[in-house]
DNA sequence: CTGAAAGCGCTTACAG
DNA sequence: CTGAAAGCGCTTACAG
């Protein structure tokens, strides 16, 4: 066989032997320097996986402590957020990998995406992942060229080839909640969308606008809204919505926190849900099931979320080859109690 | 002066230029081998300890490689846990320090007290963390005697010498809350509380008493339930309540969620809130004030809580002396609309 | 983009 | 015991 399983010296020389470069070479791959040719950084990394490669530092560090992975919240303020984060407490806890939190919103770094990179790799993190964050390209880049498996939990910005991410189906979603609206017999359907250039937003707003075209009910431009996924987006929203003189009947809201607040707003007006107006949100957090009345809503697979996204950490740690670089988790309707046909005329 | 401090650079051959010694000499004494004068020892550890030479190593583990904060949780599942994280986030960001975070309900650890304690040390923890977690004295002690600064945020039994202890003015709290709702004229005030041997609750059930006693208020007992901190106890509790022949006009509830609880049930039940009944809650997380009506609550500092927390673990790894081995942080109640005078008879 | 060459910081083997 | 010399593993600067 090979010369360097036979020697148990792991060394930059052995690699660098095997994979038919120079050490200077491996060396630059290593550190993640970008001035290697993509075929030749392939090929010595897939040496360094096989062998299994540790750093002078990262042998030392292996000797004691245990894998961690590096988990980036753009903020940690919603139900969704603890749900996907206890999926990955539980996950990470069966396979006995630490959790690095941080949150980038309330604590800047000083760090370059390429410094931040590079720490996180010396810290010897075994993968990362990032929960609704706005990321650079560059970053994720770094991730990439040395070899971090980075996930992506609904993304704020499109998905990019460099990073595997993981969402639920939002637009069958979207369009679940619409079709129940129509089947309910409502025609004058509201979207109360969230902050407009999300990624899962969209998704939801063009199920909404497919199932409208399925039910042959035309698009009401004053119907549709953007804004925030926090419930004062809900509260805003219904009031102009409520001030419309041809008023929806029924409002299906970007998140369960919106659908709160347009709950919040009607109670306040005296309209009562669901007999005057019905309200329809997504998320299924345990607050959809607390609110009178309770809410209906399309629940995504939160806690599952996280779950698999540490799933696919540990799947790129083994080198198992991923058979898709986005998936999407089915979404599931619940119908409760904020859900009626529309008043009669 | 020497040449050692002037130039920033710390090798063994600057330390070996201080100390007269060849660098070899140096790489010994460091390596602890035992082929070195005693004298010659002592002077380059002298150099050593006072340049405080790290090797490459240790170095870049002190560049990269940042301390961590254990933090255990016993369960991650409502707002007032986020608070507090994003407190402990916040403070561990600004001082620079990992936040390695795990949940005991969720994922029950194989590892005995002991064990768990010498895994964290082993992987140089600077501190520990626990939130509103049961422990055991023998965890306790195991930190301690490893000399692992450990700090517990609202514990739930009741505080040990071997920790620092951090909660909010619950006593105190409590007896506001009450006395708020006898200042509106309220004379028939329930306790919907938690969980009965948890030391926050008691100490909020005995600020209820006081303030009753203070304010001439005889106890009655059929006006004070256990419970836990979860929304159903508050639905549970309040069903109960509104069974008694002679009902109360107001209610405090242990915490919001338990509060939110029973304002739902009212609700169900058509009792208008602030009119026929009264609420008070305890916590001040936003779901307080997004509720409708939003809530009268006790507010806690949670998110301070939080980074009192952090802060404890960095004066006692300075080494300073602590004034106090429990800290009570105030609690301030804030009027909203869930409270009112009690309906006339 | 690649790698020969120089260099860095530490360790080891060994002559004195 | 000491340290000059050789060596190790990695990184950096730069010529091609």
């Amino acid at each position: 066989m090979t010369t360097v399983e036979q020697q148990g010296k792991l060394t930059l020389a052995a690699i660098a032997q095997e994979a038919g470069v120079s050490v200077p070479t491996v060396s630059k791959v290593i550190n993640g320097r970008d001035d290697v040719a993509a075929e030749t950084r392939s090929r010595v990394m897939a040496v360094l996986a096989r062998t299994g490669y540790k750093s002078p530092v990262q042998q030392r560090r292996n000797l004691t402590g245990r894998q961690a992975v590096e988990v980036v919240y753009d903020s940690l303020d919603s139900a969704y957020s603890i749900e996907v984060l206890n999926g990955i407490l539980e996950a990470a806890g069966a396979a006995d990998i630490e959790v690095v939190l941080s949150v980038t919103k309330r604590v800047p770094s000083r760090l370059t995406p390429e410094q931040r990179a590079r720490r996180i790799v010396d810290e010897g993190r075994c993968g990362m992942i990032m929960v609704t964050s706005a990321f650079s390209e560059a970053q994720l880049d770094a991730f990439h060229r040395r070899g971090v498996p980075t996930v992506v939990i609904d993304p704020l910005n499109p998905p990019s080839g460099k990073a595997v991410s993981i969402g639920a189906t939002n637009w069958a979603g979207g369009k679940d909640a619409t079709s129940h609206l129509l089947d309910l017999g409502h025609r004058k359907i509201a979207y109360l969308g969230g902050p407009e250039g999300v990624e899962c937003n969209q998704a939801r707003l063009h199920g909404y606008l497919a199932a409208l075209r399925a039910g042959n009910v035309a698009v009401d431009d004053r119907y549709i809204l953007q804004g925030s996924f926090k419930s004062e987006s809900g509260v805003e929203g219904m009031k102009k919505l409520l001030q419309l003189k041809d008023r929806p009947t029924a409002v299906f809201a970007a998140n369960d926190n919106v659908a709160l607040g347009a709950l919040a707003e009607a109670r306040r007006q005296n309209i009562l849900v669901p007999e005057e107006l019905s309200v329809v949100g997504f998320d299924g957090t345990y607050q959809s099931e607390e609110s009178v009345p309770a809410l209906t809503t399309v629940a995504q697979p939160l806690q599952e979320m996280g779950r698999a996204a540490l799933r696919f950490i540990l799947r790129q740690m083994r080198g198992e080859l991923l058979d898709s670089r986005r998936v999407e988790l089915a979404t599931q309707l619940v119908v409760r109690e904020s859900t009626a046909p529309p008043p009669g005329p």
